[in-house]
DNA sequence: TCATTAAGTATGC
DNA sequence: GCATACTTAATGA
């Protein structure tokens, strides 16, 4: 016990926190104590922005709980779903791409609790611990794979295919098992869909309908669940063509 | 194959 | 009751 004013007041922040998180998990307790100790945390609203985009990247943060929409908006003004952060990753790590300001906005999806650090303590971070860059490169790696593919779904997919790999995709990062199905962890209206797959609402109201009545999916407002996984593989196109 | 327009119902503070 | 979420049909590029 050294220190006794960090900014992470209150006794949440217990060491047990971190070591399930990635970019954290092969350090020792001692170790996460000092990160913790260094760590502001702080509640989200849902529909909250935590940072945004071309503002100074002050801090980088990792998400403890919730979820996060990163958004850009295009020269159109359209708003553009580039991504969803579960739980556990870190975010807004601009540095660790060389960048001064944040590319993108991140909004809580839902009410959610991140902890951040100021940006300065980036390079000991990477230095210091232990896993902490190689597990950062992966997550950072993942994300520029999976921008990739979905441009490249943009350009070449229809788009009920593009509907079914947006909604495949965030059942493999953010699904839970449920009796008939499985159903994606956050609230996700047809807006935020068409805003993923530039389609419009409309469009993805009607191809959600048509799903429903083909039993492959049920959505109550604001919610989807997947109850055929297999039948939406084969709408996305991503297997062979018979 | 889709966007657009337009007009409707359902749901929740 | 008002805003938000969602649905549907018609029309036309």
């Amino acid at each position: 016990m050294k220190n006794n004013r960090h900014p992470a007041r209150h006794g949440l922040l217990d060491e047990s926190l971190l070591t399930q998180m990635p970019p954290f998990a092969m350090l020792r307790t001692d170790q996460i104590r000092e990160i913790l100790d260094l760590a502001t945390s702080r509640r989200y609203e849902a529909g909250v922005a935590v940072f945004e985009e071309g503002f100074d990247a002050e801090r980088f943060y990792v998400l403890l709980d919730g979820h996060i929409r990163v958004v850009r908006i295009s020269e159109q003004g359209e708003r553009i779903i580039a991504l969803h952060i579960p739980s556990g990753q870190l975010f807004g790590i601009a540095a660790a791409l060389g960048h001064t300001t944040y590319p993108a906005t991140a909004i809580a999806a839902v009410e959610s609790v991140a902890l951040s650090w100021p940006m300065h303590l980036w390079p000991d971070f990477v230095a210091r611990y232990d896993g902490f860059a190689t597990q950062t490169y992966k997550t950072v790696g993942h994300r520029i794979e999976e921008m990739s593919s979905r441009m490249l779904e943009l350009a070449t997919q229809q788009v009920e295919q593009r509907i079914a790999c947006a909604i495949l995709r965030m059942i493999n990062q953010s699904g839970r098992k449920v009796d008939n199905g499985i159903k994606i962890d956050f609230p996700i209206t047809r807006q935020n869909l068409s805003e993923m797959t530039g389609a419009t609402l409309h469009t993805v109201s009607r191809t959600l309908s048509a799903w429903e009545r083909d039993g492959i999916i049920e959505s109550q407002r604001k919610h989807i669940t997947v109850c055929d996984p297999h039948k939406l593989v084969i709408l996305s196109g991503t297997l062979a063509p018979t």
